[in-house]
DNA sequence: CCGTCACTTTGATCTGAATCAATGTTTTTG
DNA sequence: CAAAAACATTGATTCAGATCAAAGTGACGG
């Protein structure tokens, strides 16, 4: 029952204006992208896709938090992708969802069905553009994360997830600093999108809290003194920092 | 002083055409490309771009293979993409590179100056479309890759790159069948794409040869005798394969 | 043909994270 | 409010892969 921070009407427009670039939508665009679209909401845990399934829509998310992740059929899954609020889901062009996508806190989607948006992609090159620039991002992203999960120890995991979190969070005012945030997300989808198990972060998570890099208060709010000792907990560059 | 398996002509049209979808570029726009396109060629191990540098260029995989990577900077090197023919690189829109690429073997580049391309996509709206469609796949193999990366150990590494390569290499027809095909990687390089040691890639890929999985000729080709076999090892679904 | 250099294989040991196993803490619900 | 369910922490042990160390292999230049 919280207030959204994006409500509809900032969404209602235009798909693309959540990352804040769409001036370019004329009024009878804005109104043909009314016409297809609507909202949907879901409680926390609830799937939205499995992979596989039939995908008639694109979406962006409002409010909330959605998991994209792949399993293999043994079990072991791995999250590939962390939708917050003004990300984009669905792929224009394509039919069937190629992962499992799950709200991870309760979530509002605003839906295009998928045929007109494409019609409307093909009429409208900036809506295009703007596809391929959150795209690039988004690989940007994907690409930031193979490092993690390639190269980067438990704790240095940890770290480089929570400061993202935490930027981005903060880049979206859903906080006001980086400094104190929610992180929507239980220690075994942490550790999904980890890589780890549950386990070792719980582990890692405590080890931050006794050497001070981060305080909990409650369940699912986190404090971070010094924003720049959590970061030096990454491993990474000082400079290139990472996208999300 | 190998024939390239794309030669210029192949490539002197149009970017795009090396994925085989342009047909839509009209003959104008093709001699619009061709007034800014130009050629390099590197030697295998030759660094390309270092992360940071001014990128006044993007480009496309004419033959051999380039990488991607991130390096932390204590040493840790995370590869985070492979070029093969036909692969684009760069980004419209951006002055400088995200990360190093190396030559990973000998290489040649068709290249075309930043800013002329970056007009000519938004002249001309399919060569963007065109781009999308290739970057929405280089995410989706991105992601495919943070499962390889995140939960797979390192048996199921070794048969995913290979079978990875195989494929890809086969469906450039660079290969007559995923059957045999170069592994144009150093023990290092292939460790570095898996977030493994040299060592563990060795041990593991005389494992894979004594279990018979694969067979070694000469340094760098690979025989793969049953490829199903060679796929059952990654532990992936038997269905959503990877991509790229 | 030999020596060098770059790369690869193999072995011995160590270690960080997984696994197995309680126990503790919230949240939900009847 | 009590009981159950879901989630989190902590401990003991194991094990896959890292690390350290030594040969082995092949390509190349003199």
């Amino acid at each position: 029952m919280k207030t959204p921070v994006l409500d509809f009407k900032d969404c209602g427009t235009c798909p693309i204006r959540h990352r804040a670039v769409c001036a370019r939508c004329e009024p009878d665009e804005l109104s043909q992208l009314d016409a297809f679209k609507y909202y949907r909401s879901y409680e926390a845990g609830q799937p939205i896709i499995w992979s596989g399934d039939r995908m008639d829509f694109v979406a962006s998310v409002v409010t909330g938090v959605a998991s994209l992740s792949q399993g293999m059929e043994d079990g072991r899954t791995q999250m590939v992708g962390l939708l917050l609020p003004s990300d984009f889901m669905g792929r224009p062009g394509r039919e069937l969802a190629p992962y499992d996508v799950t709200a991870v806190s309760n979530l509002t989607l605003c839906c295009f069905r998928r045929k007109p948006f494409e019609k409307m992609m093909a009429d409208t090159p900036h809506v295009g553009q703007r596809l391929l620039e959150m795209t690039l991002d988004e690989l940007d992203a994907a690409r930031e994360w193979m490092v993690v999960l390639g190269r980067k120890n438990a704790r240095e995991k940890i770290a480089s997830m929570l400061a993202i979190i935490a930027r981005r969070e903060a880049s979206l005012n859903l906080v006001p600093t980086a400094n104190e945030f929610e992180l929507p997300l239980t220690r075994e989808a942490m550790a999904d999108y980890l890589g780890l198990t549950l386990e070792t972060v719980s582990r890692q998570m405590s080890a931050l809290k006794r050497d001070g890099i981060i305080q909990l208060a409650g369940k699912r709010r986190i404090i971070v003194p010094d924003f720049d000792r959590l970061q030096s907990e990454t491993g990474d560059d000082m400079d290139g920092g990472m996208v999300a």
